[in-house]
DNA sequence: TATTAGCACTCCTTAGATATGAGTGCTAAT
DNA sequence: ATTAGCACTCATATCTAAGGAGTGCTAATA
């Protein structure tokens, strides 16, 4: 493109969006003119800003209203114009700490803490929040233990390296003596304790059911479970918050839209989809901002979504999405949603963390 | 009251009810007295339908609109006039299928069971549908089991009789060896299987500490932990769906209350009091109906609920609720929770289920 | 005596018509 | 290059009138 945008134009166009992201009304020549500290008069602003709307970084809801961005802008906005915050702490401190209690909190049961999560988050943003359980790839098994509660049934518990723990319980064809139980737990949690599940192979277990002589098809069925507590298809969990926070925009709260928004939002297959999506993609610190079109969900394209991707530890990976108006206040979302990463991976620097793409 | 409702009188009212259900809109003479086989002029349904009102049952929106049911009114039709149902039956089944497969499908998970059962509620009647966890009272303890995970970490699973399974991992002070995680098994199965949590009382574990010698600090930690574990207050989880199903209905849609409805539906404290207070009282078979302002929530007092309890087996119980507006199809919804609480039932008949109050 | 037809009346709803005002684009002056 | 000024546009709010559904009442009817 050849137009380039000089100085004044982008102080201007940065004027138009913060304005319009307060206040979510089209922001007119007059306000500008007076906003900033260019001491303009508001016709030179509104030559400048035809000038900007024939870029197409802004536009008119109408003949004669006054200006919003567009997706164009606001994609501008976000990759150059905003990141000069980090200044003000002082009430961070004190929204950190709110955090920081629901966190610790019920840290030990991790759906509750998930859903705290969320809701803490669509709280302090007033947007709507979604996180995913986190995924084990590379997760490794820590423990893997058998009991016979019953006869023919063998409760399964398998614990991670990330203290996940996954049980489940078996029906075996036969019944099973109590040594029997205690050689496949030595079998199992020597064969396989310490291997990530993608670590298993073939190979190995035939080994295994070589070794295990007439308890085989048990062995089998055990690992079966395994593989099962692991699939990540089955384990897709997500906790969603806030989805009434979107009434608090009107662009976004007239019936149909509305409504549809907040079906998709109870709509997990969905929203999995989305979230694992952005989780491959690491740009940006592993935070990604679709912007009204750009989002691959097709009923969200009136909105802003920005996701993260937290790593518990090595391997163990989720995603936080928060959805929101197209004017969301980015800084804040990137700024919180940064502080949430750091609180949950647990000083796990990324060796490559790459700068911005 | 002296009033009485003569036969006439109570078949224009249900007319009367049944119309506004379906169609929402207040409803008048003239369609009264062709939808009815009375055969009656609308004059005279005008005549006892002023009865009606002054009687308190109907009301007008505003003069010269028709007449639309009070609270009073829906409060005789569900308690008197609406149980001649059970006829059709044709399409009933299809329904009673895809429950069914809703239900088998994941039945192994309890909580995406009831995730999906939620679900199918609300797909299934068009309101918002709200189910909690079962509670553990009276569920009896089948089956713990301790494992050292790690040194001074140990995981303690517990399984009740209805296959439910809690585990928490326990951090202990020193390390332990496993013949004592052995012995502790031993003592905690021998002493504790076959109980429920109110019938462990203080003899019982001061005897268990007795016997556990240096292991005392240990066994108390794991009773914390299964006592935690039967903790309902803890445990109260609610499963929420179909709240987007608000919207159906024009008479709660201003967004102002609609808002404040779909923010409830995600409060689950409050929800948490409503569906276990009418736990508790077993009208009914179990099936309760809050009309408008009945409810004990006040953001619901447009709305009506409708509440079942459900009882996996002797003591495992949890609720279901249903939440629409007061013209809701109370006969559907009544026989909808009626079938999902055979569903989850598993033929334990309840020795004296009480006939309607 | 119970029912019905008829009519005047009420009042919600809708559509059109009017006014308000925020904001623009353009032109001429600085 | 900037600005003041003015005519113009168009969404929104306000008002009015027309339309219509439904009622209550009265007088006629079976």
């Amino acid at each position: 493109m050849s137009e380039e945008l000089d100085e004044r134009k982008l102080t201007i166009l940065k004027a138009v969006i913060q304005n319009y992201l307060e206040t979510g009304e089209p922001v007119g020549s007059r306000t500008i003119s007076k906003y900033t500290d260019l001491n303009l008069s508001s016709a030179t602003i509104r030559n400048e800003m035809a000038d900007l709307e024939e870029m197409g970084y802004i536009l008119q809801p109408h003949t004669s209203a006054g200006r919003i961005p567009s997706d164009k802008g606001y994609r501008l906005y976000v990759d150059n114009l905003m990141k000069e915050r980090e200044a003000q702490l002082e009430q961070k401190e004190q929204e950190v700490d709110d955090m920081k209690t629901f966190l610790v909190d019920k840290m030990d049961r991790l759906e509750g803490m998930l859903q705290n999560m969320a809701k803490s988050l669509a709280v302090n943003t007033n947007y709507a929040a979604m996180i995913t359980a986190p995924q084990y790839t590379r997760n490794k098994i820590k423990f893997i233990q058998l009991s016979a509660v019953e006869p023919a049934k063998l409760l399964c518990v398998v614990v991670t390296q990330s203290k996940l723990i996954k049980n489940k319980i078996l029906e075996i064809p036969e019944e099973i003596s109590n040594e029997d139980v205690l050689k496949l737990n030595v079998m199992l949690n020597t064969s396989l304790a310490g291997l990530a599940l993608e670590e298993i192979n073939l190979a190995m277990i035939s080994q295994m059911t070589g070794q295990a002589g007439s308890l085989n098809q048990i062995l089998r069925a055990v690992i079966d479970a395994v593989a099962e507590a692991f699939d990540s298809e089955e384990n897709l969990e997500i906790y969603t918050s806030g989805a009434t926070n979107i009434f608090k925009y009107p662009e976004l709260s007239d019936r149909e839209n509305a409504s549809k928004l907040i079906s998709t939002l109870e709509e997990k297959k969905v929203l999995a989809g989305l979230l694992t999506d952005s989780m491959n993609s690491e740009k940006n610190n592993g935070i990604q901002i679709y912007i009204g079109d750009e989002t691959p969900v097709q009923t969200m394209k009136d909105c802003s979504v920005v996701t993260a991707t937290y790593e518990l530890e090595d391997g163990v990976r989720g995603t936080i999405g928060i959805i929101g108006p197209k004017r969301m206040d980015y800084e804040k979302v990137v700024e919180t949603l940064n502080q949430v990463k750091q609180q949950l991976g647990s000083a796990y620097p990324k060796p490559d963390a790459g700068e911005k793409s």
